[in-house]
DNA sequence: CCACCAGATGCACTACTATTGCATATGCAT
DNA sequence: ATGCATATGCAATAGTAGTGCATCTGGTGG
């Protein structure tokens, strides 16, 4: 990692209104460089239980959803994951199938889904704020069962 | 409820290879009479602490599911939530918007997707065995934020 | 009709995710 | 360098998911 880079991550963090603590670095970091959306688990996994507390580790991704340089999605799962926001293969950006047995993640890439507006949820599909999860199983969990 | 009912339920059990338990009979009717999805604690609130265990209750739920006589969805939030497999109005008929704040379940009959067959998918792309959740924030929790 | 037993139940756990209170430590503006 | 708002560590709680084991019972064969 270039030094650079946690300058950038720095000044990012700067005008979403955080401190740029070394938690929050290392918290965007790792998703930066994930390329699958993180639950908290894998954070502190990836960061080891040596260096920042697990409440930390959650009350950043919170904090960084909060200024929108994450997202929050469930794909499957009782777990929250979080992807960074500058992702350009987000949740938001094309529909995903997830495999409800292994959780594994396929993208959709060609699927356009485009609802109509109903009651109850015009603001969000108007503006297009949402997510398309195809829940399923996967051939491989399918053909081991 | 009418008796038939109860001796319906009996027999479906049987035919499915489950004993017809009060307890499975219990909660097999409260997913029947719910108009939509109902989690795990919704079934103990619906029956009351006082009649079966939260344990038995929960074993039930697996149990009726591995008989496929109900099925099991994850509509947003960190709970699982289990609906009559009978259930014209099931997960499976259609898509549903979920609301990631309030967990309110919206109804998109109108709405098709059709995806095309993936890698790691095509089995339950094909046979048509998938759920469609939108999430979003819905009206009611956008206007309130 | 009764006795038997595989399977169901109740109780009491454990495991895990999510969340919060509070005292202490630290980033950063001045 | 200093002060203070905020972040952190620790420890706790709440809720969901799941299990081990002793006891009980639905349903079947006798």
């Amino acid at each position: 990692m270039a030094s650079h880079d946690i300058d950038d991550i720095r000044a990012e963090l700067h005008s979403a209104g955080l401190r740029a603590t070394g938690a929050r670095i290392a918290v965007l970091q790792v998703l930066r460089r994930a390329e699958r959306p993180v639950s908290h688990g894998d954070v502190v996994h990836a960061l080891g239980t040596d260096t920042w507390n697990r409440a930390t580790l959650y009350r950043n991704l919170i904090d960084l959803e909060k200024a929108a340089l994450i997202r929050r999605t469930q794909l499957g799962g009782t777990v929250w994951r979080f992807e960074d926001a500058r992702q350009e293969h987000g949740v938001l950006s094309h529909p995903h199938f997830v495999c409800t047995s292994c959780r594994k993640v396929v993208c959709l890439p060609e699927l356009e889904v485009t609802p109509r507006a109903v009651e109850d949820c015009r603001h969000a599909i108007r503006a297009g704020h949402f997510e398309v999860h195809l829940l399923g199983v996967c051939d491989t969990c399918e053909g081991a069962s």
